[in-house]
DNA sequence: GAGCGATTCAAACATGTGTTTGATAGGCCC
DNA sequence: GGGCCTATCAAACACATGTTTGAATCGCTC
């Protein structure tokens, strides 16, 4: 019976079961059961080190569970990467800058609330908010879940830009939608994946929350002149 | 011919293996010697995989060396990495966008240049170009050799941009010619770093070298547009 | 050819990692 | 209490990786 490897007793299917707190659209665990608070600490630890570089031994020691937690309750590393991938994109809904954007109407502002949005999101480093530098990295390197994290993660956000994009200068091609959302997700990405260049590059650079704020003012202010001026040429040259 | 040339070699004493540093001679691996295939093979695997992903056994198969290669020429992977990185930087003065810019006289013209060029280096995925993945990676997540890669690998390119920009438009002030080198580098950078994510995307793009050249000059005219447009306005606001 | 250092080789070692195992304790129903 | 299921625990297993070791081979001088 050890080596038929059908699992037994492997009752990590019971999954979904207990992460509802009792609130209505609560997700944080506020039951801090063994299994949520694996969860929550492997989700730090994805998040900071990345799938490869995170060890199981240090994602229950700041647990405070044993060893076989993982293999119990969700059978193998990947499948606990995955769940958290699937938990922090619960969670990332109530982040979601495309939200928040759709508060205000002028187009050009949508866009501004969307660039700092994104950016307080990827930059800030606190506990509660390594759901956004997990995606961040995910895309960086691709994973088991990569599929999964652009389905239901990153293409409505990306969707949600290029209509901004769209509205601010109807006379884009989709093409040219969708090279500009790429160049105005890229220079909000640089600060956050190339952090350690930049703080070498610039030692003036602080990377605060004051100091995002003016920088993603640059990025949109930056990015508003160029989508304007797009539509002055229609897509054609030499 | 060995290295009895310019450092006395290094019998490599079995037990404190010693990095040789300077290494003034030698640049171009013609000689196929055990340790010139080990350091191109390493720096193929380094820019492939990453430095702790990297495997010594790895590199020393496509070398065709012995796993006790490494530690007998370098010492250990550690010194082999800061090794190849020094290597790669020698190799890069060839492929700098700076110069290549710089051979032009309209600077809207040099920042084309200077934008294609960095996008061919890093996006193509040829053999004999590992130099600017290894940088952009080592930019990702910084290691041994960070501050070495960035004090004359990143600096001096970031300054010659920096340049351009303020050829182009003389009205700016060192931050926002500082910010808008950013935003330049951080729209090349995203499709190198976040390209999984992107093909997956849009399914259309293909990124192949003709890709390359369009999404280069999308680049030069939006950033063209966002810096030419910089200077009327201050840099002042609400 | 003999001697000697540089170099290469196969094998082993030490360590860290993901995973499994068998045992143990607690809760719950009959 | 007895039986049964769930959850946790310490220990061990299996495997990959960086590193070392001692012998074998090569290349050269004499």
């Amino acid at each position: 019976m050890s080596r038929t490897a059908t699992a037994p007793s492997r009752p990590a299917s019971r999954s979904a079961a207990r992460v509802v707190g009792s609130g209505a659209g609560r997700i944080e665990p506020v039951d801090h059961g063994t299994r949520e608070r694996l969860l929550d600490a492997a989700g730090e630890v994805f998040a900071d080190r990345g799938y490869e570089q995170a060890t199981i031994r240090d994602i229950c020691r700041r647990a405070g569970a044993n060893i076989a937690g993982v293999s119990y309750h969700f059978g193998d590393k990947k499948a606990l990467y995955i769940e958290v991938i699937a938990y922090a994109h619960r969670c990332a809904d109530e982040y979601d800058p495309a939200r928040e954007a759709a508060g205000t109407a002028d187009p050009a502002e949508r866009l501004r609330v969307f660039v700092r949005t994104f950016m307080q999101r990827i930059g800030h480093k606190g506990r509660p908010a390594w759901h956004a530098r997990l995606m961040a990295r995910e895309m960086a390197s691709p994973g088991a879940a990569l599929d999964q994290v652009v389905r239901s993660g990153v293409r409505p956000k990306f969707e949600a830009l290029q209509a901004i994009l769209r509205t601010l200068n109807p006379s884009l091609s989709d093409r040219e939608v969708e090279l500009c959302a790429c160049s105005i997700v890229g220079q909000c990405l640089i600060y956050h994946h190339a952090r350690p260049v930049l703080t070498r590059l610039f030692p003036t650079l602080k990377l605060d929350a004051r100091e995002i704020e003016r920088i993603a003012e640059h990025i949109t202010r930056f990015s508003l002149a160029a989508v304007a001026a797009a539509h002055r040429r229609g897509g054609a040259r030499p």
